[in-house]
DNA sequence: AATGAATGAGAGTTCATTCAT
DNA sequence: TATGAATGAACTCTCATTCAT
């Protein structure tokens, strides 16, 4: 595992093991401080994994000292819950407000709904504390049972609300019966493709594909979701 | 200092903290004590992470004692990647050496071969391993570069050789052209959406959906796949 | 981090790590707040000893902010030696303004005076701030030089001065001589006894046997002090 | 509080601060290294007290480093429930096997018993590891509840059984009823005297007084034990 | 090949003390 | 005077790795 050098003042290369220390404004309010050292440690944790992210580095990067941090938070996992009660409320994969489903019986053009709704799914991606943050769940959620717990109960609480509106929307004639609108789940399942591939693929690769994988599920709702035309 | 319980044969509990003792079988034949060692460490590290797995503990699950764990491996990053190579190679994801596209122009029932890929692709899912496998190289992969360095030339000379089937396929007639003929990750979409709530979601919710989930990839498949009948 | 509970005045329970918040009076005299202060010492480091005794947690309890402690004793061996300063003076083992030398000649009852002396010796005994100091003298003293020094040569100075009271008493043919007179420190022992058990066995056990201690104190000092009769 | 020099191999002075490091015997039989741990360990806590102690000097003291020394204790407080463990049992204030109550009906000579009683007790005080134990007793027992539990009961136990046999003897006309047969612990206060003059004061003063002591204490004893000739 | 005592380099955490407000 | 965020120096404890046996 990979060795620590000694700590670097303003160090600006991505050397990996030690944090860039923020300039340390000193006495800052709290709320702000906290805020600084979830973004430090969203970064701390999801390059180097729970287990390895080092206090001191989080700290750096957020602008204090070791100590400093414990004023703040209790203890590591402190830190990693706050960061995924932060990140988890307004973020995760299948949140989305305007799904599909709220069209109305009216003459809406459902294309627009599509678009706005991949839109909104894609641009997501692009956020890389999104994709951050998912890695971070994927990868250490296990070993947070209240983190996951919450975690799990948003999904499964999103999902119902989500599949019972294009139920409804089904009936009502508005979206065609299909598989999709079985599984509500098949309509995200290529934007979850997405992310995993930005997790796992190299950027120069995810991006390339991600645009053309953003057309084909268009491409894929246009062709299962419109009811029969009359 | 005595931590671990007397030891236990193949336990499976959840005890997080203390790998069971395997029966010390002294003097194994190099190979097997590797594949031993190496399930163990699957075990371990999926548990707690690459981080937090401690040899210690591999070696008592695999065994034997720390020592000996060492005679064959030089580190734990060696164990790690060992690791990785056997599992990457026949199992990972998209890895199907029958995909859909081998149809042949013949009557062969389309039917009947989505239903041989569904049943190869969701079987994996119940092969904890699998999912093991799959975790452990989201959560730990960006800190080992070559082995996601070949998962990742893996993945992309796969999705090629199958985009190429996909491709030929339409060509003859055999599939429809489709969203899903367009990009063939959206084919197997749904099964890492699967994959993913394994790894997530808790057992029992797991379980429930995942059988709802590969009937309505099914009938996707079926609505999207077959040729339009002249 | 809130490790603390809401503030509770004066509140005496057992709960080891956090000292209770007394009110925080704004501004105080200065000596009134070192009394509070020195009162507050005295609880954590008896409680804790002093390694362990935190300089907030005595803040907290004297009712004022770590910052604010600085302000009153710039370090905390300087609380210690406050408190032991203050502490000593009037109130350690052999401190006793009316021992049984003063005798009289003249026929004052003999056994008046050892009531008297054993009532102050005993007396003590139920004051937890005589308990806790003479706990943190044997426990802590040997680390503070100047503290010890002092507590030194009173104990010297007194001893010799009691020694040489008794010995005119028995002179006088007012007090037998016995073992007691050949050294005073035999009158004391009992008490020592006594305070050692408050210091090291449960309450109720100090409690029951206390009182039957002082009554065969009584009984020994009854049986050597007096002079034969002519 | 005292800063630590940096680590000096092979220290001879009294160096407060880092231990001498005692030759690195490599690889110690186990029960040996603990022989040795427990020793150093009772230097070290005696000396600094239990918070003040460094698990790193009492492993160099007992010629391993550090993380040795956790193969062997799991911590400190192990250590030091381990130490009191081996110095309790044989070795407390009270504890003596050859009470003066053994004293036979026969014609022995009581002032025979008096001088192997006081000979056993006042050769303890001389032995440094009954008076540190004592002091750390006193000065740490709080803190573990359980070391202190254990105490209680050897104490209580102790005193029981001295006070029947005193009793008997008493009945049997061996000895004759006084202050000290009333209670037992009458006749062993001077050795606590004796024991925390030791801890309190300098070594001149207390190797100047003890003697003095002893001979007073068998001077008090040969005063109230023997029965009255008839 | 195997053992397990031992090493040594951290890492998390604590806390006396400082200082800007 | 008082506050409490911040510092920095320990300290306990962990664990990958080594090595005498």
């Amino acid at each position: 595992m990979p060795k620590k050098p000694p700590s670097i003042l303003h160090a600006v290369a991505q050397d990996p093991g030690t944090a860039r220390r923020a300039p340390r404004n000193r006495r800052l309010p709290a709320h702000e401080r906290r805020d600084q050292i979830l973004d430090a440690a969203l970064h701390e944790f999801s390059e180097r994994g729970f287990g390895a992210a080092r206090m001191e580095d989080i700290a750096a990067r957020a602008g204090l000292s070791k100590g400093g941090l414990y004023a703040h938070f209790s203890s590591k996992s402190a830190v990693f819950k706050a960061l995924m009660q932060r990140m988890l409320l307004p973020n995760l994969l299948f949140d989305d407000q305007q799904p599909l489903a709220n069209t109305r019986p009216s003459g809406t053009a459902l294309a627009a709904l599509v678009d706005g709704f991949l839109e909104g799914a894609y641009a997501r991606l692009e956020d890389d504390r999104f994709i951050r943050t998912l890695h971070l769940l994927i990868a250490e959620g296990s070993r947070f049972p209240e983190v996951i717990r919450d975690w799990r109960a948003d999904h499964v609480r999103l999902i119902q609300s989500q599949q019972a509106m294009v139920q409804r929307a089904v009936q009502d004639g508005v979206l065609r019966d299909s598989a999709l609108t079985d599984m509500v789940q098949l309509i995200h399942a290529p934007i979850l493709l997405a992310a995993v591939l930005r997790i796992l693929q190299d950027d120069a690769y995810a991006r390339q594909v991600t645009p053309r994988l953003r057309a084909t599920h268009r491409r894929l709702l246009m062709e299962l979701l419109p009811p029969d035309s009359p």
